[in-house]
DNA sequence: ACCCTTTTGATAGTGACTATCTTTTTAGTT
DNA sequence: AACTAAAAAGATAGTCACTATCAAAAGGGT
């Protein structure tokens, strides 16, 4: 294990500055005057970093909002619930509660900036959501090396898909509320809804008033 | 109810038919060189349909191989299953195996150049994937009304993002088996893996071997 | 200081997509 | 069948995200 100080190289402590330099940039370029009328070249101006190195960076516009520094926390916090040999759906929702937890304390100025933006505009909204996809294959490896297999079966797969994609709703219902709910508690609703496969109309949270 | 020979208006018609005209040109010419190495001007010259129309039927170039006459079977299959009151899962898994069952039947070549295409090129891959954003919000809705309720909960998007992105994991788990299995069969055997929570490690399909 | 490797910057080019305008086609109406 | 208002299609020019390539400037070890 590495001890928590050792510092990385320097180039890549550089390369990480620029990049919440320039993140840090677009995001007020984008408050002030949108998403598409922002251009690349401007968000290199306004940061010092070139036009070059922000899609050497970045890839994507997209991805100058979402990027993030640590989206690999919760990752492995899932991991770590799984390694606990929880239900794959409890080891999903204990691990992303825990992550978020982290990640909306000390900067949480960014975070509520990037998620507000990400709401506001749908290209972002579509590459917010399509992290569903990068979450649901990690996770399906993960509920498959928990059994042994070498690969991902269908189960897994469906397992992981269906994991991934009620933490995004519930990311979605946690700020269209203000941020104000507790994460974890929405987490456990959503995840408790779709595993007791309540049928409509039996009620159990809002009873139909049958008009 | 409408007469099933009622015409819709020749305006219609044309478009639709050149719609057709230039997704099957695309195909074949993506087929032959690529996603990224055809250009809209030459799909457009190979289908005698202008630059402009084509982005005006089909908005960005993925749509062109996306773009499905009847997708919208697939959404009123589960409404129908749905109002039926069956378990919102239950209600999907049914329609969805309906519904598909027409779209591989008289066009189904169609259909497989265009999953062959999709499952080949990440830029395609990515845009199916975002079609589960748009089910999901219909699902909720559905949802939501088979309740009395007027806007979906959250137990409600969670139910209808779940089934979705279940069908998404089916329908790609189909398609990488060559379309040799039973979509219904992998249907339900996805939903059911999700709905009963199976602990990680309860060996229901495969034993870990404790190494 | 020295080299060697990696990273960054600058430049030119491609093509998706938009905005705008003109021309054609459609759908009623006489 | 001819006429007209409305809608759709075509043509054109422009913007900008993104790629490819090469030159310059670091970084990291000797």
């Amino acid at each position: 294990m590495k001890v928590a100080g050792a510092k990385p190289p320097l180039s890549q402590r550089k390369k990480a500055q620029a990049m919440r330099r320039a993140q840090s940039c677009a995001l007020d370029l984008f408050e002030q005057r949108g998403f598409a009328s922002v251009s690349m070249v401007e968000i290199a101006e306004q940061s010092e970093v070139s036009v070059a190195s922000l899609f050497r960076y970045f890839g994507t516009k997209e991805q100058v909002v979402l990027w993030d520094e640590h989206d690999d926390r919760i990752i492995a916090a899932v991991a770590a619930g799984v390694e606990r040999r929880l239900t794959p759906l409890a080891a999903v929702a204990s691990g992303v509660a825990a992550a978020l937890e982290g990640a909306f304390g000390a900067k949480a100025d960014i975070e509520r900036r990037k998620m507000a933006l990400i709401f506001h505009e749908p290209a972002l909204l579509a590459g917010f959501r399509a992290n569903t996809s990068v979450w649901s294959d990690a996770f399906a490896v993960m509920f498959a090396k928990a059994e042994g297999a070498t690969r991902p079966s269908l189960s897994h797969r469906a397992s992981a898909a269906a994991a991934a994609v009620l933490v995004q709703v519930c990311l979605e219902e946690w700020f269209g509320r203000g941020g104000r709910s507790d994460l974890a508690t929405l987490i456990d609703e959503a995840f408790s809804s779709v595993g007791r496969g309540t049928p409509i109309g039996s009620g159990v949270d809002s009873l139909p008033t049958d008009q």
